[in-house]
DNA sequence: CTACCACTTACAGCTATTGTAAGGTTTATG
DNA sequence: CATAAACCTTACAATAGCTGTAAGTGGTAG
């Protein structure tokens, strides 16, 4: 479920907004006081803030730039209407988007999803099986403490062998997937790359091994699952 | 502040644990009700995960293993002192950690922080500007929703005009960081680079821009700050 | 205007990756 | 235990992307 962190003085319009996003699916919370809100939110790690600039003492606009630095997840701001967001802009505060309250709860949600799911694609590109995890932009497999580039080829094979964990994958899919043709021309190709990345799985003291089921395809085993 | 996650149906230990953790500086809490222990588990995000796998009717066991195919933090297993740690790994659970309970809350802190540690090293690779985030391994580039891998050249100029956001960098600085002397042979290498990398990030759309400060160096300036 | 700093494009050497080739090892089976 | 099929490994050459050099253009301060 996706976190969302609600930040707003009133206590009426920050109960309603809660429930909004409960409604939806959401698990919203918001702090009730305002000593270290940054720390607070940042302590939830949540998917998106929505934080309300209007707060007492311009603390708003502060917290808005703080958090932006270090923010790994967007955030929205509500104003009030007549704040003009040119002026918002002016003060680089550059927030992820922008809504004027009040606001009917559907835009307000539909905001939000379009900003979750744009911060969602930088996550997708990250496969994940017990401690082992795959970047598919840049091959980058992290198990523990060790990590490994790998090349595109060896890249690619990983991939499959851990989107279909803990299935064998048989030798056809596993050219459809990489070479793109089932008629592997040659069949040593994928033997030799299976070679390749065994190797660089072993060099680096990975606990995974790629294990090979006779006439049947290849597995991928995880150590500590 | 890292957060640790307590799994433990005893009520008194629980809050025992919790309190040692909140002492060392963590922030801990644990379920008091075991109803969707796992939701609960993987909602808070937790660095680390403390579970006692000698839970009511055994359900311990499949937690620890159903968690450990899908977490990204670390688990650390607590166990009555009677049942072996043989049993466990024959079980299949492979936990990053064990420890027999009751034990001295220094050995348990202890533990926990060099989990932590281990962990955190794949995290250490990524730097970050607001919502610009850089992985010094693969020297891939996210901004919001789009990606760029840098070649290494301008990779290490990127990291170091990260490193040192906001303030501008000096040439001096750079050819010392990225080739490794300051008594820059070709002063045009640099220069050639940064139309590179300039490109790249035009080109990607990222609102990322390098200014150039004449006779001083170069900073960056990230959209949306 | 001019000297200096900054920018851009083209090119050639180098390195990592990839597929091919050839030969070795393991495993199932009669 | 002999044989064939499946699987594994190493070496090599072609290729593609990265890097620095060269050479020339554009902009700015004094």
């Amino acid at each position: 479920m996706q976190r969302i962190v609600i930040v707003e003085d009133d206590i009426y319009l920050r109960e309603e907004l809660i429930h909004t996003f409960q409604k939806a699916g959401y698990d919203a919370a918001g702090p009730a006081s305002f000593e270290n809100v940054e720390e607070k939110v940042t302590a939830l790690c949540p998917d998106l803030a929505v934080l309300d600039v209007n707060l007492p003492g311009k603390s708003g606009y502060e917290l808005c730039k703080s958090l932006k630095i270090k923010a790994s997840f967007p955030i929205l701001i509500l104003t009030a209407r007549d704040t003009l967001s040119d002026e918002l802009t002016a003060l680089g505060l550059g927030a992820d988007d922008f809504l004027t309250k009040p606001c009917h709860p559907r835009r307000l949600i539909a905001r939000a999803e379009r900003l979750l799911q744009t911060y969602d694609k930088g996550l997708r590109a990250m496969l994940r099986v017990g401690r082992l995890s795959l970047d598919t932009d840049t091959y980058k497999l992290v198990c523990a403490d060790r990590f490994l580039i790998l090349a595109e080829t060896e890249g690619k094979i990983m991939k499959l062998l851990i989107e279909r964990y803990p299935d064998t994958v048989s030798k056809s899919d596993l050219f459809s997937a990489v070479w793109g043709t089932e008629e592997f021309v040659d069949e040593n190709i994928l033997q030799v790359n299976m070679s390749r990345l065994r190797k660089n799985l072993s060099e680096t003291g990975m606990e995974v091994v790629i294990r090979n089921i006779r006439g049947k395809g290849y597995v991928l085993e995880v150590g500590g699952i």
